[in-house]
RNA sequence: GGGACUGUGGGGUAGCUUGGUCCAUCCUUCGGGGUUCGGGACUCCGAGACGCCAGUUCAAAUCUGGCCAGUCCCA
């Protein structure tokens, strides 16, 4: 018996209570920031992974494992990059009892790590594009307060690191991230914005940066992704240079694309409900949960159908879970729904007989699933759920946006606000102050919905060169 | 970096101001038995906690200090 706290009135509140309802994860491990994987938050995670790896694998991408921790003399050659980083490493200073020559860091992020050996890999113009990714643990000291999957310390992580011959290829690299996270987030059934950052927001040592962003819990936004072009700002310090077809020595243009378990986060806290967590099928750790339902003469009977059922729906590849425990058929209801199975079947007498099961999805839609055409019924319900899913979450969407006309109607914005903003930095600190928020840049594809013109500046009113933007309380 | 606050079974809590009535309350959870089972069952038996270390005191969940963990606010 959960008693979840309100989503509408206590957003983060009903957050942090509906992942540990649902044992996503454990938080009781003892340390800021640091949360345990469960079984069913590990399962959950797998397949986040999965469709990551599918999509980016459909770019030509490897995969390739770095170490974990990178020397201090590697890790502080970009200045930019150590500069914004510097306030939240680990350091590895000790080994066993002695003081080491160079300290170590533990990874925030693996550029340091892997354009040493980068240079050592790309030797000639042939070399290229090469484009390779990783899904490891980083580490960052978080000062803030953490939360799970959104902040923490130790972060799942997504990273793809390239290398291209000229800007224009790495500018088009960047340009197929941004289609492979497109694919992503449909697979995720999440609705996003993807803007080119500020100059003073980029990653560090970044050319610029390219974040996606979806609002959550009404005002506030979570950034869910980024893609970086970084230019020959590493490649320089780094070494990492080709031989071109005429001879001459070039350094390589990068760019970076990075993702990691706030996805998982953020599914939660776009699909949630007050009910608990709702996945999308390509996420949930089980797409199908049987529930028998007992008859004290059919007992045996309805047992014997739920297990074909569940045969059946496993040689057919789905994800199914069969629970047969003791309690109550509503006591069942309830929990899985708490930990957001996409659709549940009941069979009982009627069902047994009738070699039909009635199905009910997350969102309550009702239908019925033919003993002998399982697999095919389910696939189609579970389509159907999905397609449903996206309908709800994309009218969510598109009610977090709103238009403001100026400065003074920022504060205690309840949406994320369009705004039109000349690009000068002055002007979007003044934005920044007002929202008590960021800037979060120019869409680069649009915005959710089409508003027209931009008109004059919001700061300071000019009317040249302004462009639509977006501003939001990141959470 | 500065400030405020909190810590009681697996989870949520009462008790703390004014030390003794507390081998610590209630809900939930967990183990076992029985009756049940088409939306969170009932019943019987049982299990489980004062963050850690010192101090004050005849007596500490309660007061004091340090530590650890966590939360919030400000820069």
């Amino acid at each position: 018996m959960v008693d979840l706290p309100d989503r509408q009135s206590a957003f983060i509140d009903w957050y942090l209570a509906v992942v540990e309802a649902a044992e996503l994860t454990d938080k009781r491990y003892g340390v800021k920031g640091l949360n345990v994987w469960t079984p069913y938050g590990f399962l959950a995670r797998r397949n986040l992974d999965a469709v990551m790896v599918r999509e980016i694998e459909a770019t030509g991408s490897k995969p390739v494992e770095f170490p974990t921790l990178i020397p201090a003399n590697e890790f502080a050659k970009e200045k930019e990059h150590i500069k914004g980083f510097d306030a939240e490493v680990y350091w590895v200073t000790k080994g066993g009892v002695s003081d080491l020559d160079v300290p170590l860091v533990l990874r925030p992020t693996s550029e340091t790590a892997i354009y040493p050996v980068f240079a050592i890999w790309v030797r000639s113009h042939k070399d290229l594009p090469l484009n390779v990714y990783q899904i490891v643990n980083v580490f960052r000291y978080e000062t803030k307060t953490t939360r799970p999957f959104l902040r923490i310390r130790e972060i799942h992580f997504f990273e793809e690191h390239t290398c291209q011959a000229t800007e224009d290829d790495a500018t088009a690299r960047v340009r197929s991230n941004l289609e492979a996270f497109r694919r992503m987030a449909e697979a995720f059934v999440l609705p996003y914005v993807a803007t080119r950052r500020p100059d003073w927001d980029k990653f560090p040592g970044a050319f610029y940066s390219i974040a996606f962003d979806t609002p959550i819990g009404g005002a506030r936004t979570l950034q869910i992704g980024s893609v970086h072009h970084y230019r020959e700002n590493f490649a320089g310090p780094y070494g990492i240079q080709y031989e071109a077809p005429d001879g001459s020595q070039r350094l390589v243009h990068q760019t970076t694309f990075g993702l990691s378990e706030r996805l998982l986060g953020a599914i939660i806290a776009v699909h949630g409900d007050s009910k608990g967590v709702v996945f999308p099928s390509s996420i949930a750790p089980y797409e199908v949960v049987i529930v028998p339902i007992p008859h004290a003469e059919a007992g045996p009977a309805i047992l014997r159908a739920a297990e074909e059922v569940d045969e059946a729906l496993r040689r057919a590849g789905r994800r199914v879970h069969l629970d047969a425990r003791e309690d109550r058929p509503g006591a069942k209801y309830y929990y899985w729904e708490l930990r957001g199975v996409p659709l549940r079947l009941e069979i009982g007498r009627r069902e047994s007989e009738s070699r039909t099961a009635t199905a009910v999805d997350r969102l309550g839609h009702r239908g019925r699933v033919s003993f002998d055409t399982a697999g095919a019924d389910v696939t189609e319900r579970l389509r159907e759920f999905d397609r449903a899913l996206a309908e709800r979450a994309m009218a969510g969407f598109r009610d977090a946006f709103s238009v403001a006309q100026a400065l003074s109607e920022l504060a205690g914005s309840d949406h994320v606000r369009i705004l039109s903003w000349c690009g000068r930095e002055e002007c979007g600190h003044q934005v920044e102050n007002a929202i008590a928020g960021a800037l979060l840049g120019v869409p680069e594809d649009g915005l959710p919905w089409e508003a027209g013109a931009p008109g004059p500046c919001v700061a300071c009113g000019e009317t040249q060169g302004v462009r639509w933007a977006l501003a939001g309380r990141p959470i």
